[in-house]
RNA sequence: GGCCCCGUAGCUCAGUGGAUAGAGCAACAGCCUUCUAAGCUGUGGGUCGAACGUUCGAGUCGUUCCGGGGUCACCA
């Protein structure tokens, strides 16, 4: 985004805070370009790319585009444009060379050590102002039939970190979820319960409620396989048996006088939904999952049925002969599609749409995100598509963040197979990892009981949201317990250890320095790894902005481990606290600081801590 | 079958149409008397699924094909 034209009266220092060095660097091209051949030109007329590692210079022009355009050579044409630039932005730049197309850039050190300087204690470094937008993010939506599990996980990470993103653009965000409260799922639970249980309740037995409650799903499909098997060795046909069985006309039944709200029923979904939430709040506290609003099915299930009666009205839905309400939304390339039953009842894409009116009239929404799996795109299509043809005008607001499933090395997941890698139990392998590597390094042993288990979850969590968040989310993962159990490399605990090696020099040298009032640091010629590191901090408010319009956490995971990586290979050349001299040390401190900053930053973002020492 | 997504090193993944395609893991070889070795440095490993096409230039764009996945419910 370009904020306002360069000008020469203006010392560049002051783009710092208003525009990054690549948008600064399009602009004078740009100028100089006009200056050197009196005509105008745009950022589409060349590329701008950051320079490779095994040229000379910062940023590049790429000059093809412009060779054609002009009618001369990439020699002359580079050389020319170099000269202009250099001319006219004489601190910025410091020198530029060319090779074959390329017109290669070099910032001038004192900009990257004012950059430094004025930016290293910032702690809102590279985010951005509030842009009075508001936008609704609603992930996690479980069903309170069954505890959680990975894919869960993917989900709660990726709408959390989205959230915090989209915040860091400037936006004002509330995030919600939707929990499936009701159905045939849940009274599965129940009747399984009341033929099983004999009384017994998570607090007796001890159980997480969630997994106690997912322990009588996984009864009732134990009990319905059971009779299905008897009913079929009776002499019945597989269909009817699977109708007949005695438990799941018992199911049917109850889910019939839910609705018709008895009593008794209510009551036994209203407990057992109890314990769920309870155990849901726990692992929701302990992975940072938090909600600003969360919305209930059973308060939303007959939403929309009013939009039936307008859009039947208004001709845009139709009614079959049984009573039944369509769509055709064959134009649109897609098929028929019903929105309520011949009974009279609603399904799903019948309340999402209520919902999705509730939201933007309760709001005043710029934006609705849903964050959910990619296998419901078509579901999301249709939605959107409904609401466009009833005319509701939030229709293009309406954004599905879809994400691939996570897929064991062995298969797919399935929760009926008994192949789901239940969250609690993957936090808690995580966090006994995390201990077993810190015990095995003895680095802290002088931690007290307390600071040693909050430092095992800060990086068992550290890792598992970073092997969740670090890869694409359109695309589906592979979960591999062995490679998501590893501490080094393109991990969580990398980068955690990075900010915590760095404190650890900063506290060392603290005690005779002031170390966040550096006064003047000093110009003079910078190393290639200082100007590296310098010129990838500043990225970071580029990263933020791509990584906000994208809705893609990976980008930031991916940045803040190549800076720390560039960090730890400035580390191991150069000392900070030994330093050359009295300048090049406090320089150093000062890149060190701001880069544990954007560490911090960066993975605050994707709800992960930052340990003092590990 | 229609529509959508994916295919890059042994494995897991990066890669805004630009220079010799990059990381991590795994393998191998080095580096702890100096700021935390959960680290650093180096070596090996690729017909970017295939073929055409567009372009000065294609892993990236287009078409076709091959392979994998998803989806097309009076389920949620």
């Amino acid at each position: 985004m370009v904020y306002c034209q360069p000008n020469d009266n203006i010392r560049p220092i002051i783009y710092f805070r208003i525009m990054s060095f690549i948008s600064y660097i399009q602009l004078s091209a740009i100028k100089s370009l006009s200056q050197l051949y009196g005509q105008a030109f745009s950022e589409n007329d060349f590329q701008l790319n950051e320079t490779k590692p095994e040229f000379e210079g910062d940023y590049t022009i790429v000059l093809f585009v412009l060779v054609k355009a002009l009618k001369k050579s990439p020699e002359v044409l580079g050389k020319e444009l170099g000269e202009q630039i250099l001319k006219d932005h004489p601190d910025f730049f410091s020198g530029y060379n060319v090779i074959k197309g390329f017109l290669n850039l070099t910032i001038d050190d004192q900009q990257l050590t004012s950059l430094l300087e004025e930016n290293y204690t910032d702690e809102n470094f590279g985010k951005k102002e509030p842009n009075h937008q508001k936008v609704m993010v609603e992930y996690s939506s479980p069903n309170t039939n069954k505890p959680l599990h990975l894919g869960h996980l993917r989900n709660n990470f990726l709408g959390w970190s989205v959230a915090e993103i989209l915040k860091a653009n400037g936006n004002e965000v509330i995030k919600t979820s939707i929990v499936n409260d009701r159905g045939i799922h849940i009274c599965k639970s129940m009747i399984a319960w009341e033929m099983f249980a004999h009384g017994e309740t998570p607090d007796l037995t001890n159980e997480k409620g969630d997994h106690f409650v997912g322990d009588y799903y996984v009864k009732f499909n134990d009990e319905y396989k059971k009779e299905v098997e008897e009913l079929i060795s009776e002499g019945k046909t597989k269909e009817v048996a699977e109708k007949e069985a005695p438990v799941m006309k018992k199911t049917q039944q109850m889910l019939l006088d839910w609705e018709q709200a008895k009593p008794e029923v209510r009551e036994l979904w209203k407990l057992m939904n109890g314990w769920v939430y309870k155990g849901f709040d726990e692992t929701y506290k302990r992975i940072g999952s938090d909600f600003d609003k969360t919305f209930y099915e059973s308060n939303t299930y007959l939403l929309g049925k009013d939009f039936v009666k307008e859009g039947l009205e208004k001709n845009i839905l139709f009614k079959k002969e049984d009573g039944s309400v369509w769509i055709d939304l064959s134009d649109k390339n897609l098929d028929e599609k019903l929105v309520l039953r011949s009974d009279g009842t609603s399904v799903y894409i019948t309340q999402d749409i209520g919902l999705a009116q509730q939201k933007f009239e309760e709001y005043h929404l710029d934006k609705s995100i849903y964050v959910i799996g990619d296998e419901q795109l078509h579901h999301m299509k249709v939605l959107k598509e409904i609401i466009r043809k009833l005319g509701m005008p939030f229709a293009d607001k309406i954004f599905h963040l879809s994400y691939g499933m996570v897929e064991l090395t062995t298969g797919k997941m399935k929760s009926r197979e008994g192949t789901v890698v239940d969250a609690d139990d993957l936090i808690d392998e995580m966090v006994a990892t995390a201990e077993k590597h810190t015990e095995e390094l003895g680095k802290v042993n002088d931690f007290s009981k307390e600071e040693l288990e909050e430092l095992y979850e800060i990086l068992g969590l550290g890792a598992m949201k970073f092997y969740l968040l670090r890869v694409d989310p359109k695309k589906r993962m592979i979960f591999n317990p062995e490679e998501s159990i590893d501490f080094h490399g393109f991990t969580g605990p990398f980068v955690q250890y990075t900010y915590a090696r760095i404190q650890s020099i900063l506290r060392k040298i603290g005690s005779d320095e002031p170390v966040l009032n550096i006064d003047g640091i000093p110009a003079g010629k910078l190393l290639p790894l200082e100007r590296q590191l310098i010129i990838m901090l500043e990225k970071y408010g580029n990263i933020i902005l791509d990584a906000g319009e994208e809705m893609n956490p990976s980008i930031i995971a991916n940045y803040v481990f190549n800076l720390a990586k560039l960090y730890n290979s400035f580390y191991a050349e150069h000392s900070v606290a030994n330093a050359e001299s009295s300048e090049k040390k406090k320089l150093r401190i000062a890149i060190s600081v701001m880069t544990s900053g954007v560490i911090k930053s960066g993975l605050q973002l994707l709800g992960i801590k930052v340990p003092e020492r590990m």
